[in-house]
DNA sequence: CGGTATCCAATAAGATACTG
DNA sequence: CAGTATCTTATTGGATACCG
């Protein structure tokens, strides 16, 4: 794959699509090991409130890559899981937090030295 | 890596951050084969104004990524190359471009499912 | 509990025009 | 050519309250 065709290519793009949004991979990271409840979602990852974490899934669902399925009954229970696409799509955020796991120091460093030039 | 550790660490949330501004990881790539001058980049990319790749330029040098060089005269003569650091962030990038390219039609045809789902 | 409805603040990014 | 300065729009995501 050249250079051009990469950029010119709309699945390209439409791959920085996914990950651009800030939860998505985390979502789905959260997902990997099996279905996960959406009040279980929120205690894994952090941080995320009840809406934007139902914005997030709805978002990855509409994208082919995550599935509801909600029980019958009361009190409400719903899980969401990896659909086989989804799936595939661990591998590459594999690849980005190995890379983090491995350089974030080095980024923490240049963003320091970049936000104070004068000491 | 546990799935914990993986979404507490700072680092992992970093990454993301790098790649979820949409234009990252496109300039990135676009410098994959060497210095690069704004106006080539811009050709090469196609779509993004000399204010946005400029700001794209900014956050990339200070995150230690690229490199600046400018070369003295008139009129200006600018470059900007992958810093060693940036280069091992190509291969995650290639990563995620080449699930793009082998998943990105079955993306589409979910996208295009939800969007229209009572045709 | 799962999900929605508002309201609000921050920011990304496009368009345009301008400086050196 | 490289970069900046505005201005504007759209979107993200956070807070809160509420419904079934």
């Amino acid at each position: 794959m050249t250079t051009d065709a990469f950029l010119a290519d709309c699945r390209a793009r439409l791959a920085f699509d996914l990950l651009s949004h800030t939860w998505n991979a985390v979502v789905l990271w959260a997902l990997r090991d099996g279905p996960r409840r959406p009040v279980e979602l929120r205690e894994r990852i952090g941080g995320i409130s009840s809406k934007v974490l139902t914005e997030t899934l709805r978002r990855l669902q509409s994208n082919g890559l995550v599935e509801r399925r909600a029980h019958p009954g009361s009190p409400p229970r719903v899980d969401y899981r990896l659909t086989p696409l989804g799936r595939t799509l661990l591998a590459p955020i594999d690849a980005v937090g190995a890379w983090a796991f491995e350089h974030g120091d080095e980024v923490m460093e240049a963003r320091e030295a970049a936000e104070c030039p004068s000491e």
